[in-house]
RNA sequence: GCAGUUGGACGGUCUGUCGCUUGCUCCACGCGGAGUAUGAGGAAAGUCCGGGCAACAGAGAGCAUCCCGCUUGUUAAUUUGCAAGCUGUCGGUGACGGCAGGGGAAACGCAGAAGAAAAUAACCGCCUCUCGCCAGGGAGGUAAGGGUGAGAAGGUGAGGUAAGAGCUCACCAGUCGGGUGGUGACACCACGAGCUGUGCGUCCCGGGAGUUGCAAGGUCAUGUAUACCGGUGUUUGAGGGUUGCUCGCCCGAGCCGGAGGGUAGACCGCUAUAGCCUGUCGGCAACGUCAGGCACAGAUAAAUGACAGACGCUACGAGCAUGACUCGUAGUACAGAACCCGGCUUACAGGCCAACUGCUUUC
RNA sequence: CGGGAUGUAGUACAGUUGGUAGUAUACUUGGUUUGGGACCAAGGGGUCGCACGUUCGAGUCGUGUCAUCCCGA
């Protein structure tokens, strides 16, 4: 593979401080959704770049198989197409704080994931 | 050959692209980068049991409370464990499987509706005596027949009787005592005795039970405030501990309520052990003894993946070169570690091995 | 991940020792009123979450299973 950006996605894009996820779901955050997933989101200035995380509720899935098979096609979606999505915050010049959560309670083939995660990342982009 | 029972072991393989966790090495030593190794289960699940481990508590006596319950073994594990058995009952032609199981014909209590009556039984019926012209009435005896019910004074037959009744006898079932066999639950008997309703509970016997759970608990860092209000008390003893109560004993200046403030990071615990495999010996077996070998996930908003292709397996259909051939379509389960083990239970496409059972065919 | 609780009429809840499942509200019908509400009278409505077991007989006792809720640095 000769492109440019490595498709990587380490610990450092995750979101893990329980005060940023309190702090993401509290406050004044805004949220755009392509159904079956909702992404709310809020500036912040204590990380640097994109941190995420992704939801998939227990309600909606009951087992714990299922529930992480969402979150891998959900990560890979975003792992694949985050570039330009990065590009966009850095030129904000603030980190982001993401959250992605699944609201459907069917299960979804990864193509059909992966553009709908295409198209959240486009809209959030306007929106900033 | 088909159908089945029990036990055991398995539950995909390979290739490519892009990623993740942890360990090690190297380069950078500011964040990271490169290489290499490594990475889910038989149930990781339900949390139904039992342990380990950890913290706290713990002088003692009596009385309650709760839990467990066929036997003998086995295990760290009183059990809803395991193995081999016992008894009863239900299912199956059978191999076999499911469920229940301390004692109690010692005593006491309760038993809706139905029924005359639910335990010192007389409604109908049967029999005797008696009153009466008759119809019928009265006194008494009787548990063989009737219907109710889960259960009706052990069951069947004969004798006996006014009619009947373990009233007597024979056989059968059960109980207690005795004998024989077995470690034992129990089994058996030309034995003896008495004469026996059903269910639940109280009761009796034996054994057991401190509480909380890795978000236990410990170290470091960051940060702050017991600032304030009310009640009560300091030898005239508040309050607390001692499992629930009582006694007894101990601690002894704070305690209770209200209303608040701060942290939300890192590390240890954290994976090596009732561990796995092979063999020997003991045992019907579960399991134990000894010897040798092996090292096998540690994440923390939570890794173990996503996509594509090929193969394998199963079912169905088609083809002709009728073979374990080719082609097509569909399917390829249940399910994801979170302190660690053992067991149980529940879910599960598909096939494999061993022993056994029934039916059919051939010799 | 660990610990605990609850499933009963459309809704919210009772139901101790196992023995004909009730209360409130809602619903239906009738009365009262010029009409409606309130009130009075009568009535209907239940797989006691599901399955199996113990028992003569389970809402109740036991086991399994499903769903919902709560607590825990």
């Amino acid at each position: 593979m000769t492109t440019s950006p490595r498709n990587t996605f380490k610990k450092s894009e995750r979101l893990c401080s329980r005060i940023l996820i309190d702090c993401l779901f509290q406050g004044d955050s805004r949220s755009v959704s392509a159904f079956p997933i909702r992404a709310v989101f809020t500036p912040s200035e204590e990380v640097s770049g994109v941190s995420i995380l992704i939801s998939v509720p227990k309600k909606r899935f009951h087992h714990a198989v299922d529930r992480n098979r969402v979150k891998r096609q959900i990560r890979e979606a975003y792992r694949k197409n985050k570039h330009q999505f990065i590009e966009q915050v850095a030129q904000s010049g603030k980190g982001l704080l993401v959250a992605f959560l699944y609201v459907s309670d069917k299960m979804e083939s990864t193509e059909y994931i992966e553009k709908r995660v295409v198209r959240l990342l486009d809209k959030m982009g306007e929106a900033l």
